[in-house]
RNA sequence: GCUCUAGUGGCGGAAUCGGUAGACGCGUUGGACUUAAAAUCCAAUCGGGAGCAAUCUCGGUGCCAGUUCAAGUCUGGCCUGGAGCACCA
């Protein structure tokens, strides 16, 4: 075995057989339990990043060692290939999206096989070929059939730098999520998919999943957000028949009416305008129009209305009240309108006291009544001005209150949710054409089945601004109607990059499947995946679209599950210098520089060692110099020692020999990084475990000068482990050592280390000895001793003895194996 | 504003059940080897105080209370950072 350490030599040499042997393909066939490790597939950007290494190291582990326990593990990798940057780059450099994207998936499937990750490729999936996007746009049919596709005029997202609507998921902060470019509102009639008639299961079914964390499932039940409450019909004074209703989610305040608002884009908005108004009213919407989301953000302090001139009446007290339109009002929520009590909520106070409305107190606490003269009072409290139900605490009132409503027929109980349908249509070329047709007679007709693909044209300029370039197409657009063969028009629309995204993982089960998305029997027996790891950045997009995607698709019959993704990590950024790395500030760290200086091994120890996963991890040069240091100190122990080591004593030791500190450290280590990776993947403390066993085996070496045959046989087990404990990290320099020191086959393919319980502990143990709590004495004492003799132990030792001298022994406590507590006055 | 999450040495972090706080590493300091350097190896490294010394002693896990024989860990209240949502009635 060769004295230094040169991975980079190692890694190719491996890499290459490796990938000639199809070493990690899954068989279909296996006795073994199967277990499916996931990673979210990249976009194929061009180079792979820290955040990428990062997260496909983990999985990687996570893969082997599951392999090594037994699993027949499925590991597959595949490309999000669709999306806006490839174009881009297309109309920059004249290219083709195609070309630059099948350029960058070559460039990143040779950084993967550089990082020595153990994925069946066999089993790839790129969402923009014809053979995976001929799924996708099967799949959108069938959703479509089952009226969870629609089209429909709305308000939508414009983003004008990609030219493009987006989906509410990918506007934040007023902001395109791409492009970061102000998005404004449009009317476009667009496709949808129905996600909201999931929003009460996606919320519910959070309960199934104890494997994903409570950041994740708060952010998506808050985006669901479920709310209950009531809806109140409030007849109109000057228009005979005419109701407005709302939803509330405090009917205990309906006495404290003084005002209601209604959205800009209300439906009866012209109605409930008088003449005299109509002028104002017309104004205030067309500015309301105009508006970008981010300008009513801006405005967020300073509430705007006009009246509308005409007046609602209350059927609890007869009141009437003016009608007002005002943007604080959202069209898309509720009902479209909101009843004001400006003395217990924040926003109608604002507005009542901009514009001089009256205010009412509806709800007090009475220890500290409040006028409202200067805030709202949102806390409880109880009723008063309230008729009959004065005195009525408000938790209690809105029940009886929307009773009442629902007796006397002016309202119900509803239950509102803010989720929203999911916008899927782009005006983009390099997406998976939605396959319909719009026929002069017969309208929308969907593409029939058997003539999917739809494929993308060819024919299409790339340098045009302003429209899709798919439009350009002398072929596309125009056709015939699959109907009645008359004269049609396709749809140019394609789809979100994040539908594809919501079914890949399904595919890794079946993905050669000419005939189907996948074969029920595959799918049903590879999912859900087991092991999910990702960016928290997909936290509501893509995690949230793929949950409703195997609901729709379980509803349909293609699948027997109802969630995806049985345990979720969803690792933390890699940041340096404390901040996360990005081009623009110029902190990125470049993967090949990585392996080509030290080699993957070190950069995928490192990955792992400093922090644990879910944590953001901030990147050192020292921290990688030390992992190298570390990979050649641990080579040399094993070249220094090859000659000694046999095969023979492969993992496992004859316990009779066991009485051995050094054969303990070795069971103690087994057992403390297989639980580390158990619970919760704790990578820093299972690599800070290969440390303390290199160095205890270092120190066990240093202390003898001539090995017997035992010694030899304490060595091997020693070394051999510890090269297996470090199999699914240190993936090339294991499996050299491994070959190096005579091992049948791959040090992958033997199974995990199995500890003796008994050995898996100190050969005595260290009692702590306290007085009033406070460590006075540690004593080394026998493992069987009872707890009399542990308490006389303690009491023996000459420290407590001087301690307790001439006081009162209140009490001693005594935990067995642990410590022993006497207190004293 | 609401929700989630975190706060431990100079730094990253460790600490199954409430039971030795600071594992492991980075950095720093000193030493060995070397003509020298690199590499490697050894030792020290939470803070204050006492001692020539081994050692002893006090304090210490964001802050304030509490529960307990015992709190980084549990309870209540606050402070700070990060993330998500945000005029959702």
């Amino acid at each position: 075995m060769k004295e230094n350490y040169f991975p980079q030599e190692i890694e190719k040499k491996w890499q290459k057989i490796w990938d000639e042997n199809d070493a990690f393909n899954v068989p279909e066939d296996s006795d073994k339990p199967k277990y499916f490790a996931l990673s979210m597939f990249p976009y194929p950007s061009g180079k792979l990043h820290m955040g990428h290494v990062r997260n496909y190291t983990i999985t990687d582990v996570i893969a082997r060692f599951k392999k090594a326990q037994g699993f027949n593990v499925l590991h597959p990798m595949g490309w999000d290939s669709f999306g806006l940057p490839a174009e881009n780059a297309a109309m920059k450099h004249g290219a083709n999206p195609e070309t630059w994207t099948d350029e960058n998936i070559a460039y990143m499937t040779k950084q993967l096989k550089m990082l020595g990750l153990s994925y069946d490729w066999k089993r790839e999936v790129t969402t923009c070929k014809p053979d995976y996007y001929k799924w996708t746009q099967w799949l959108f049919l069938q959703l479509y059939k089952k009226g969870l596709a629609y089209k429909k005029e709305a308000a939508v997202n414009w983003c004008d730098e990609c030219g493009t609507v987006l989906a509410n998921e990918q506007v934040i902060d007023g902001k395109c999520w791409r492009c970061d470019s102000v998005v404004e509102k449009k009317y476009l009639s667009q496709w949808f998919f129905k996600i909201t008639d999931y929003a009460e299961v996606l919320l519910e079914d959070l309960d199934k999943l104890p494997g994903w964390g409570d950041n994740v499932k708060t952010m998506q039940a808050n985006w669901i957000g479920k709310s209950h409450g009531a809806i109140f019909r409030f007849k109109v004074k000057e228009i005979d028949g005419l109701e407005v209703p709302v939803y509330t989610t405090r009917p205990d305040t309906v006495h404290g009416i003084t005002y209601l608002v209604v959205a800009p884009e209300y439906k009866d908005i012209d109605k409930l305008t008088t003449p005299e108004n109509k002028a104002a009213v017309e104004e205030y919407r067309a500015n309301a129009r105009k508006m970008s989301e981010i300008e009513r953000l801006s405005t967020e302090r300073v509430k705007t209305g006009v009246p509308l001139g005409t007046h609602g009446i209350n059927p609890f007290t007869g009141e009437e009240f003016p009608l007002w339109t005002a943007d604080y009002a959202l069209v898309e929520y509720g009902t479209g309108a909101v009843m004001a009590v400006p003395t217990h909520d924040t926003r109608d106070f604002d507005f009542a006291k901009k514009f001089n409305l009256p205010m009412k107190v509806v709800i007090q606490n009475p220890e500290n009544p409040s006028d409202c003269k200067d805030e709202a009072y949102t806390e409880p409290g109880v009723l008063v001005n309230s008729g009959e139900f004065n005195g009525m605490k408000n938790e209690e009132a809105k029940k009886a209150i929307t009773e009442k409503a629902v007796r006397e027929g002016f309202g119900e109980f509803k239950t509102q949710y803010r989720l929203r349908d999911w916008l899927i249509s782009r005006q983009r070329y390099w997406g998976a054409p939605i396959p319909v047709v719009y026929c002069e007679k017969c309208g929308i007709v969907p593409v029939p089945e058997d003539q999917l693909p739809v494929l993308l044209p060819k024919d299409v300029d790339f340098s045009v601004v302003g429209k899709s370039p798919i439009t350009t197409s002398q072929t596309f657009a125009e056709t015939t109607c699959p109907h009645c063969g008359g004269k049609a028009r396709r749809e140019t629309d394609t789809m979100d990059t994040f539908v594809c995204s919501s079914w890949y993982y399904l595919r890794y089960s079946d993905a050669r499947n000419a005939e189907m998305p996948f074969a029920r029997d595959k799918v049903n027996k590879w999912l859900p995946v087991d092991q999910y790891v990702g960016g928290i950045e997909h936290a509501i997009l893509h995690l949230l679209y793929s949950r409703f995607f195997t609901k729709a698709l379980r509803d349909l019959g293609l699948l027997d599950f109802d969630e995806p993704f049985k345990n979720l990590l969803t690792q933390g950024m890699v940041l340096k210098d404390g901040s996360k790395m990005s081009k623009s500030k110029g902190n990125t760290v470049d993967p090949d520089e990585i392996f080509e200086n030290y080699g993957a091994d070190t950069a995928r120890l490192f990955i792992l060692s400093d922090s644990p996963p879910a944590r953001d991890f901030d990147w050192s040069d020292a921290g990688v110099e030390g992992c190298y240091k570390f990979l050649n100190r641990v080579w040399r122990l094993i070249a220094s020692n090859a000659d000694d080591i046999s095969m023979d004593y492969k993992l496992e030791f004859p316990l009779a020999k066991a009485n051995d500190d050094m054969v303990r450290n070795v069971h103690i280590a087994m057992k403390g990084i297989t639980n580390d990776i158990a619970n919760d993947f704790q990578f820093n403390t299972v690599i800070s475990k290969y440390r303390e066993l290199t160095n205890a085996i270092y120190e066990w070496r240093g202390a003898k000068k001539d090995l017997n045959a035992e010694d030899k046989a304490v060595l091997s087990f020693a070394i051999l482990s510890l090269i297996k404990l470090m199999s699914p990290v240190a993936v090339h320099l294991t499996e050299e050592a491994w070959k190096e020191l005579g091992g049948n086959g791959s040090v992958h393919d033997e199974p995990w280390c199995e500890w003796d319980e008994n050995l898996a502990k100190a050969s005595s143990i260290t009692l702590v000895v306290q007085v009033n709590g406070k460590v006075k004495d540690k004593l080394e004492v026998d493992e069987a001793l009872s707890q009399d003799e542990l308490k006389a132990s303690a009491m023996e030792s000459p420290k407590v003895k001087e301690l307790i001298e001439g006081k009162e022994i209140v009490k001693v406590i005594v935990v067995p194996k642990k410590l022993v507590n006497v207190v004293v006055k």
